[in-house]
DNA sequence: AGACGTACCTGACCGC
DNA sequence: TGCGGTCAGGTACGTC
């Protein structure tokens, strides 16, 4: 099959982003074709010329978004919604590029009613963006300008980075009345986590879903960085969440489903140190939240 | 300004 | 087997 990914928080993009670097980064699309006009937001005019015969200098990942930075000083930002996914496939023969083995394409590949992009790149591969519910993304912006764009202006700090710190989330949150779990989906309070991963790490952190955000102190702060960081690692190193049909490079789905504490877990006991609990599921903002009342307070 | 509800779109699943 | 209702990992926008 090649390459497929789906699920996209953090952890799943840059499962994507590492599967698609050994066939993008570096290497010439040498073709690009959309098959409709709009994904989201419509294609930009000339989209597809506009990527034709040029190289991709580097693949980067900021928050939810691939950033794929052309020779031509435009930026690919791509969106994967709820629902998207990347499919690579060798062409000609199966190809072992970087720590993946790329398969052949199927003759379908490409034309399923919901695969919107197809990217050919010198690798040789092929490259399928399919997204059934179209709530993902793709358009051109000049490199130059992308932090001013209103996609990532005002957006967070990388949860993985060094400037993540309980200094910066403790100011972030300050004064905030939402819900903690309202205030970490906010991609302006921290870019990239989204509602699996704030169960689970405000599991780990046993703090509440429900506290409002500027009472967290920063006692708790401490260790909710802490639990942030570690479950996103921990989720990137086992390929990311499947809870559909998600494979790896390697063909196997991604792993980490199996290591949630809370998410999905309704009704279930508790896995916790303390665990006699019975996880729990209730509605904030619109969004399901799992959690533990007798180890989050 | 900030918080909330709703809309976008399709498919899977559940109960009848 | 079919049908309607509900739910889904995200983001943007309108309204108070």
């Amino acid at each position: 099959m090649g390459y497929q990914s789906v699920m996209p928080e953090l952890p799943e993009v840059e499962t994507v982003r590492l599967g698609l670097e050994p066939v993008l980064e570096g290497r010439v699309i040498t073709q690009a074709r959309t098959r409709r006009g709009d994904l989201r937001v419509p294609f930009p005019p000339h989209f597809a010329e506009r990527l034709t015969g040029r190289t991709v200098k580097a693949l980067t990942r900021r928050a939810k978004y691939l950033l794929a930075a052309l020779d031509s000083g435009e930026t690919l930002v791509i969106h994967l919604g709820m629902s998207g996914r990347m499919s690579v496939y060798s062409e000609g023969k199966p190809r072992k590029l970087g720590n993946y083995v790329y398969d052949v394409a199927p003759a379908s590949a490409g034309e399923g009613k919901h695969d919107h992009v197809v990217f050919e790149t010198d690798a040789p591969a092929r490259i399928i963006f399919n997204d059934h519910r179209r709530f993902g993304l793709m358009t051109l912006i000049a490199t130059d300008a992308l932090e001013k764009d209103k996609m990532f202006a005002g957006m967070g700090t990388e949860p993985l980075s060094e400037g993540f710190n309980a200094r910066y989330l403790a100011e972030a949150l300050s004064g905030k009345k939402t819900p903690i779990k309202s205030a970490l989906l906010d991609q302006r309070v921290v870019a990239g986590l989204g509602n699996i991963y704030v169960c689970e790490a405000l599991f780990r952190a046993g703090i509440s879903p429900k506290r409002l955000a500027g009472s967290v102190t920063l006692d708790r702060i401490k260790p909710l960085v802490t639990a942030i960081k570690k479950v996103l690692k921990d989720a990137i190193a086992a390929g990311g969440s499947t809870l559909r049909d998600h494979a790896q490079a390697t063909g196997d789905p991604g792993n980490f489903q199996h290591h949630f504490l809370v998410y999905g877990r309704e009704g279930k006991p508790c896995k916790g140190k303390n665990g006699r609990g019975t996880i729990k599921r209730i509605v904030q903002a619109g969004r399901s939240t799992f959690y533990c009342p007798a180890c989050q307070k």
